[in-house]
RNA sequence: GGGUGUUUAGCUCAGUUGGUUAGAGCAUCGCGUUUACAUCGCGAGGGCCGCAGGUUCGAGUCCUGCAACACCCACCA
């Protein structure tokens, strides 16, 4: 066994480290020995266009804690680990990469070339993608690493398109239908997009108030003025006066040289305040207004289209862009005296997701699955498997998100007018349509649309296990954990659950666990412009990726963000020096490391005590983590490494020595129960001290041992506080630490006690000399301490100022005597001692007992002075 | 407009089912190189627990209202 060096290095070990583990084969969970149950947890896939930032470090510490813990326990841990083809996103990206690079466009390629070229990009970017992961630790099996345009996998996507589209209930409607609906229209991307993949953005828009014509007799407001060429109804509010005589009249109207016909319907939506109380509908061009028409079986006249500009038959507005539109229906209006207001008005404008192009409400034909069939409602499916807990999830008030969520939902348009991504496989041949993965023939011509990348992800919880007869889908599915931002609940969280339910008939995962977003020290979202981003390759080249870690578990709870900075990286990266150097020490003191070494007897005090805390901090961590509060977890071991172990028991060992036994046992015992935390220090010390061989990966999780030694904690504590106690009044009168000062202790019952552990109170302490005696009076030119039930004095010739020492004393006297004055208000009050848990009011008794006894002995020490 | 969360020390946050005189880390101040560690040790200061009510013997903790901030959803055209 070599030293240690003096400082922990993580640089010079983490790569070897993990190679070790990696060549080991206990990532692959069929290697793992003499397992008992299983853990599974399908890690989330990031897009594999881009690289891994401090959110999914993030997500992935939490996934790899986990499963390091379950291995531990002797689990058959599968972490199966994977990337999203991410279909819009990487689109652009690569559309982006090849216009700069080769100056040239998708369509210069074809849709096959282009489809290669993205698929071998998205491809080495995953690979570049996962040697980021395997810094950060995560112990991934990654000769199972999928991606979702892997062939086996998009063939379970298109047959899962296929059983939904021949689900048809008895009136002949599809689970998945093709229909002309209002959809979000991305004119960049030239593609529909979901609700959830359209951001809204503040802004300052005109509001125009104006006439169709001069005839109509009342005027409307819009911030659109350019789809008003597409209006067919104007919707009034039934309750208002002003217009109830119209309601049901048709009018036909010349708007800026385009006829249209206007019909006046009621709605209990329209808000009879705002603007003019009457509301064009343009059934084209706004959900809200679709909806109208709908109910009112009113025409739909389309207007804008799919590049954004203004559809043929609308005179010298057709062929505009929608924004010239805009600015000539409003001039047409101004020069016919028809505008009769322009003013400002703050609304949210909706913008694409992806590439912040603001996005066209129209209608299109697009595939839509119904999340509410007759044969199989997904929502209510989803609904009954939450409510009634099939899932768990973390943090608890997320349930209810979701749940509403569930009700909100509405028909989900899967169709992308891409090319990035698995193919509707719709065949059609003249007036025939059918579904169907592979083609039903010669003649046969595909549907030209692509899946919402949702559709595809939406299914990983199977897809990755080879559904529905791979060993793996009948050995790991259901997973028992799935973790994932709480950002994407709606668009993925939600799907996972609908798909899954519908395809297998079970829920995906047992629990669901989200983690809030990574913010910076202010909480601000980091994002590259700010330049407020932490980047986790940079960062744990400079702290070590056990410091990375640490500060992404500890200070960090489900579903609530946490802002990282630099200091409380730099804080742990202390703390996993003070680790390293407490293994050092131990190195040094103890004799023959023993890997399977039991718990020992205590020989004094102190073992019986720390041996009661390690108990605690065992079963507390074991606890924690079953629970899921991780947080809670690590900051009990950093509480007991830190303060119990390190400041009081180590120097102790130094004091009592012959501490070998105990020591190993020790080390032994929190090396475990870091290692899901913090993997790489630990095996790095594990194999200093075991040898190369023994991998503390695979080594058993401790058990805690019950008995409790509430005794020796008092005992213990009692021996703390005198200590502190000596060494504050040392601090506050300024006596240097090299000095040596006497002390005497009046120590009633515990004199015992106290001499049995002399050499620690003196050690601890740096006394001269320690007289303990039950009963002592208070020497002269002493300072007195009230600790428990003993009297500390401390030696202080000539350092003291009695007049003082007399003040801080009463001081003392007067702040107890308030305290007692409380708890007897408390005792006297009849209501308490009768409603209160008797429990409690003998707590409060041996308190105030307590609290006289030491203004007694206060008291004492003043008339001495 | 609807919803969720947050509000505790200068900063970041714990505070488990209501029950000690409310805690930690960082930062600050003082002292210090005792043979594991200055990426350290010892000590200290610092809090009307957002505001106002209520329930209770007892509230940081439960209820109601309000405020500020953050986020999500819907979107009044």
């Amino acid at each position: 066994m070599s030293e240690l060096s003096k400082n922990y290095e993580p640089k010079q070990y983490e790569d070897e480290i993990y190679k070790k583990w990696e060549e080991s084969g206990f990532f692959v969970p069929e290697n793992l020995p003499n397992t008992k149950g299983r853990y599974v947890n399908l890690l989330p896939p990031p897009n594999a266009n881009g690289e891994m930032h401090v959110g999914h470090a993030s997500g992935y510490v939490v996934m790899d804690l986990l499963g390091r813990y379950h291995r531990m326990k002797g689990e058959k841990v599968l972490l199966l680990p994977g990337k999203d083809h991410a279909g819009i996103q990487s689109q652009v990206v690569y559309e982006k990469k090849i216009k700069k690079e080769r100056g040239i466009s998708r369509h210069d390629l074809g849709r096959e070339k282009f489809y290669e070229e993205i698929f071998a990009f998205c491809k080495d970017r995953a690979q570049y993608m996962r040697s980021q992961e395997k810094k950060i630790g995560l112990s991934a099996d990654w000769n199972r690493e999928k991606f979702t345009m892997d062939p086996d996998l998009v063939n379970i996507v298109l047959e899962t398109f296929v059983a939904m589209y021949n689900e048809v209930d008895k009136k002949g409607n599809r689970m998945i239908y093709r229909g002309d609906r209002i959809i979000n229209w991305c004119p960049r991307c030239a593609t529909a997009l979901s609700d959830v993949e359209v951001e809204h953005e503040e802004q300052i828009t005109k509001l125009y108030t104006f006439k169709y014509n001069q005839d109509f007799p009342f005027a409307i407001s819009t911030t659109r003025p350019e789809t008003k060429l597409g209006d067919t109804a104007v919707a009034v509010n039934s309750k208002d006066k002003r217009y109830k005589k119209y309601i049901g009249q048709e009018f036909k109207v010349d708007f800026v040289g385009v006829p249209l016909t206007i019909k006046v319907i009621a709605d209990h939506e329209v808000d009879m305040d705002f603007g003019t109380g009457a509301l064009g509908v343009t059934p084209a061009h706004s959900a809200v207004d679709w909806e109208m028409a709908q109910k009112n079986n009113l025409p739909i006249i389309k207007v804008i289209d799919e590049q954004a500009k203004i559809y043929s038959g609308f005179g010298k507005f057709s062929g505009m862009k929608a924004g010239e539109a805009r600015v000539a229906v409003v001039e047409a209006l101004r020069e016919s005296g028809l505008l009769e207001k322009e003013e400002d008005y703050p609304n949210n404008l909706s913008i694409c997701e992806r590439c912040k192009t603001p996005i066209e409400p129209l209608v299109s034909k697009q595939w839509f699955v119904n999340v509410d069939h007759a044969n199989f409602s997904l929502k209510k499916a989803a609904r009954k498997t939450i409510e009634k807990e099939e899932i768990k999830i973390y943090p608890e008030r997320f349930k209810d998100v979701m749940l509403s969520w569930i009700d909100n939902v509405r028909d989900w348009c899967i169709s992308r007018q891409i090319w990035w991504g698995p193919r509707i496989p719709v065949w059609y041949k003249g007036e025939e349509m059918m579904a169907s993965v592979d083609s039903p023939g010669a003649g046969w011509k595909q549907d030209e649309d692509t899946f919402d990348t949702w559709f595809s992800s939406g299914q990983w919880a199977y897809s990755t296990l080879g559904y529905p007869n791979g060993k793996d889908y009948k050995e790991f599915y259901p997973s028992d954990t799935m973790i994932m931002g709480r950002d994407i609940l709606p668009f993925w969280a939600f799907r996972m659950i609908i798909l899954s339910l519908y395809r297998t008939g079970k829920a995906p995962f047992k629990n669901l666990y989200f983690t809030g977003l990574v913010r910076d020290e202010k909480g601000q979202k980091m994002s590259k412009s700010k330049g407020n981003g932490i980047e986790p390759i940079e960062i744990i080249n400079k702290y070590g990726t056990d410091a990375v870690r640490l500060s992404l578990l500890i200070g960090n709870t489900p579903g609530n963000d946490l802002n990282l900075g630099e200091q409380k990286i730099a804080g742990f990266r202390n703390f996993t020096n003070k680790l390293w150097n407490i293994s050092r020490f131990v190195l040094l003191s103890i004799e023959n490391p023993n890997i399977d070494v039991e718990r020992p007897k205590a020989k004094t005090l102190a073992d019986e005590w720390i041996l009661g805390k390690l108990g605690m901090v065992i079963y507390h961590t074991t606890d924690a983590l079953e629970n899921y509060q991780l947080s809670f977890a690590g900051e009990k071991l950093r509480e007991f490494t830190w303060d119990d172990l390190a400041d009081w028991y180590l120097e102790i060992a130094k004091i009592e020595g012959g501490k070998s036994e105990m020591l190993n046992y020790i080390l032994n015992v929190i090396l475990k129960l870091w290692h899901p935390f913090m993997p790489f220090v630990t095996e790095q010390i594990w194999e200093e001290i075991y040898g190369a061989d023994k991998m503390l990966m695979v080594e058993k999780w401790p058990i805690c041992h019950p008995e409790r030694s509430e005794g020796s904690l008092k005992q213990f504590e009692l021996l703390q506080s005198i200590i502190i106690g000596i060494r504050s009044v040392r601090a506050d009168k300024k006596i240097e630490p090299a000095k040596k000062i006497n002390v005497v202790i009046s120590a009633g019952k515990q004199a015992e006690l106290l001499e049995e552990n002399r050499e620690i109170i003196e050690g601890m302490a740096r006394l001269e000399s320690l007289a303990i005696a039950p009963k002592v009076e208070k020497p002269d030119n002493s300072v007195g301490i009230v600790v428990g039930s003993c009297e500390v004095f401390i030696d202080l010739a000539g350092l003291i100022d009695a007049t003082k020492e007399k003040a801080r004393l009463e001081g003392e006297i007067k702040a107890l005597e308030g305290y007692v004055a409380g708890l007897k208000a408390k005792l006297t009050n009849p209501e308490f001692s009768q409603k209160a848990p008797p429990a409690v009011v003998e707590k409060e008794r041996a308190k105030l007992k307590e609290a006289e006894e030491k203004i007694e002995k206060i008291k004492g020490q003043v008339s001495s002075i």
